[in-house]
DNA sequence: TTGTCGGCCGATCGCCGACAA
DNA sequence: TTGTCGGCGATCGGCCGACAA
């Protein structure tokens, strides 16, 4: 999984623990998710100091939904104690992304569809600014300017697009290909949909859906073998 | 559930136990579905003498699959040792579904989808027994007789059909309302549909797909705490 | 008896610039 | 700069009987 891609389509609100980082684990957060497990869980402590020994990214197949799989091993008591009193050595502090994104990925866009984006009358417009960063420059000697975009998603599936540059005032469309990914994507109007240019000048792009009820984070269950295994 | 649609779904291969009769359960077979179950179960006996004390019919929301869900409570021991000895009381016997419903509910039939049935070119080719034995009677006298057919699928969903009588020669055809079907459930040629019409004369549907790959009956863990009840 | 096809017509898709916000 | 619309050509869906297996 694209490194930057997952955290554009995460968001800016998202941030994780650094492998190899102390963190704090709630196991009745844990619990929360499974009423029913039939463990012996009566006696577990509210709060386990963890170290985190791997963070591995991934999205739903389905949705597109960006997780990450956080592997925990709980710390000595002895350690848990030093970081009880405050002598926090490798503690719970956090990449920020967006910043370095910012400064090592500046060829990036991310737009919520209109309502002519997702309808099957037309294509998608692409803001000016977001086609000039991330879009290899068109030949605007021709009359209508055009190309072939390939983009990968987060899965690695390759998606094809025509981009135009066309229409009076002359405005950057995409056309083909732009509706069967609206419909696999299962896109609607105010969903987002958001490009990437990587260092290769590979293109890449991913989707954030609205704001929407939500089940809250799932907590998988291998997380807790990983917490047992102390 | 619809039982007699149930088991025309799950086809003749497919028998339960009736409710209140004694079955062997295999917990061995229950284990390799949770290779990573983090309960004690090394002591587990190689087969458990259960009552069955509820048989419940289900059927997948997405697939339409069709399953069961039977509740046991272990014998005791005591019963079990009588059972072990030969005497069978209110043994393991199943119901032969398939010669009851032969008898009580004649007008069914199930028909394999042709490449024609599925194609988006044209609607569904109803053998002549079929539509005689299942749908209502045509008026003959019309030169292209039709009407409009209603039925509940397993999740008790209501598809409309029209049904019309036509060509050269004439034959009985589901045109308006058929590709819908198709398509919400996915039918690929291979796939089964099957019509059933009861007592009642209501007219039922259900589809059994081609046989595929599949991962074995999915035993739920909820039986399990079943047997742990006791 | 019924599976597949060509013919045909209407609905929808999707590309275009016009226009205005 | 870009969101929405009318126009319109191409494609597809879906109903029909012809024909043959």
């Amino acid at each position: 999984v694209c490194l930057e891609l997952w955290h554009a389509c995460a968001g800016p609100l998202i941030s994780l623990p650094k492998r190899g980082s102390v963190v704090v684990y709630f196991p009745q957060g844990h619990l929360e998710q499974f009423p029913d497990l039939p463990l012996p869980v009566y006696d577990l402590p509210p709060r386990v100091f963890c170290r985190v020994v791997d963070v591995k990214l991934h999205a739903e197949a389905a949705s597109d939904e960006v997780y990450a799989q956080v592997s925990l091993v709980p710390e000595s008591e002895e350690i848990e104690q030093r970081l009880r009193d405050g002598i926090f050595e490798g503690g719970g502090e956090e990449e920020d992304f967006e910043a370095t994104v910012k400064m090592t990925t500046p060829h990036m866009f991310c737009k919520t569809l209109t309502a002519s984006d997702t309808s099957t009358h037309g294509g998608f417009s692409v803001p000016r600014r977001a086609a000039e960063d991330c879009f290899p420059p068109l030949d605007y000697t021709q009359q209508r300017p055009s190309q072939e975009l390939v983009a990968k998603d987060l899965h690695g599936y390759e998606w094809k697009f025509r981009h135009i540059y066309r229409g009076q005032p002359r405005r950057h469309l995409l056309t083909t290909g732009w509706s069967a990914f609206v419909n696999k994507k299962k896109l609607v109007s105010g969903d987002a949909v958001l490009f990437l240019r990587g260092e290769d000048g590979e293109l890449r792009l991913g989707v954030r859906r609205a704001a929407q009820v939500k089940c809250g984070p799932y907590i998988s269950s291998s997380m807790q073998s990983s917490v047992e295994s102390d």
